[in-house]
DNA sequence: CCAGACGTTGTT
DNA sequence: GTCTGG
DNA sequence: CCAGACGTTGTT
DNA sequence: GTCTGG
């Protein structure tokens, strides 16, 4: 899964690598090797102007709000998606039609429980798991609307952009992929990577929106995930990036 | 009909 | 134990 | 995801 | 908004 992640890139680097449009205004966006959910994050996302589809970077809410939330605190827990009914869920099936991004990052973090076994003085170990080639990974994702209810003179409310990350089974054991077995041990969920190809279809906004359309693109990024993930190294690293007041370049900084 | 949920993870 | 905040 | 709180009344 | 449970 992906709870906690590192986007400390530049933003024209991830405008070139994304290959979107240059921001029109400027982003409020920070460095930073600790995002939590409720953070403002990067998305990669695209839409149609006139009839060319355009691909733009915005800022997002990680914790998807869907239109009918009476307040953003149903975001907290709502920061993945499962993959095998993101179509059927109320909350997120609206935006898998019509309203999917790619969400950038640098590398993320996943933290190793200890086995039954384990003496009980053992704690959870942190791990940040990164492309070996240091490029962005993009998170297969949905974005989503909502209004601020809180009408007043002055103001007239405000629209919140908010998104999340699929997730799918992590790769089986023995794959003979020592990364994928890496990640087998790890954990049981896999935020879903694409590559470039996916992410272009992906992205694309469809004519007919319809429920079976979004499936088979869902397929098709649960199919591919692993290809992408093979790709990739993981570095156990100090138990600081637990707690979220902590930040810097230090915490994916390998242990031993 | 209305009221209340709408989510993920992991653990037992 | 469970929920909220970051 | 983890860390930290988890409550009320009344008084300063 | 839409579905489920009562």
């Amino acid at each position: 899964m992906c709870g906690r992640y590192v986007m400390a890139r530049a933003l024209g680097d991830l405008v070139a690598d994304a290959g979107a449009v240059e921001p029109k205004e400027s982003l409020e966006l920070r460095e930073s090797w600790n995002v939590a959910p409720t953070a403002d994050v990067p998305i990669v996302l695209e839409r149609t102007e006139g009839d060319q589809p355009v691909r733009e970077i915005h800022v997002a809410r990680w914790g998807l709000v869907p239109p009918w939330a009476k307040d953003v605190s149903v975001g907290s827990r709502t920061f993945n998606a499962r993959s095998e009914t993101v179509t059927e869920k109320p909350t997120f099936r609206a935006a898998v039609k019509a309203r999917r991004c790619a969400v950038p990052v640098d590398g993320y973090y996943e933290w190793l429980k200890p086995g039954p076994g384990a003496p009980k003085s053992a704690k959870k170990r942190p791990f940040y798991i990164r492309p070996q080639d240091g490029r962005p990974i993009y998170f297969a994702g949905l974005y989503e609307w909502w209004k601020d209810g809180s009408l007043t003179e002055d103001d007239p409310g405000r629209w919140l952009l908010s998104c999340t990350i699929l997730t799918g089974p992590s790769p089986e054991a023995d794959s003979g992929d020592d990364t994928l077995d890496q990640l087998h041990g790890l954990h049981d969920r896999l935020p879903l990577p694409m590559d470039r190809e996916t992410m272009d279809s992906w992205l694309e906004p469809q004519k007919l929106a319809s429920a079976e359309a979004a499936g088979h693109l869902v397929d098709q990024v649960r199919e591919q995930a692993n290809g992408t993930a093979s790709a990739w190294v993981l570095d156990e690293v100090g138990t600081a990036v637990g707690n979220v007041r902590n930040n810097g370049p230090e915490l994916i900084e390998p242990i031993v």
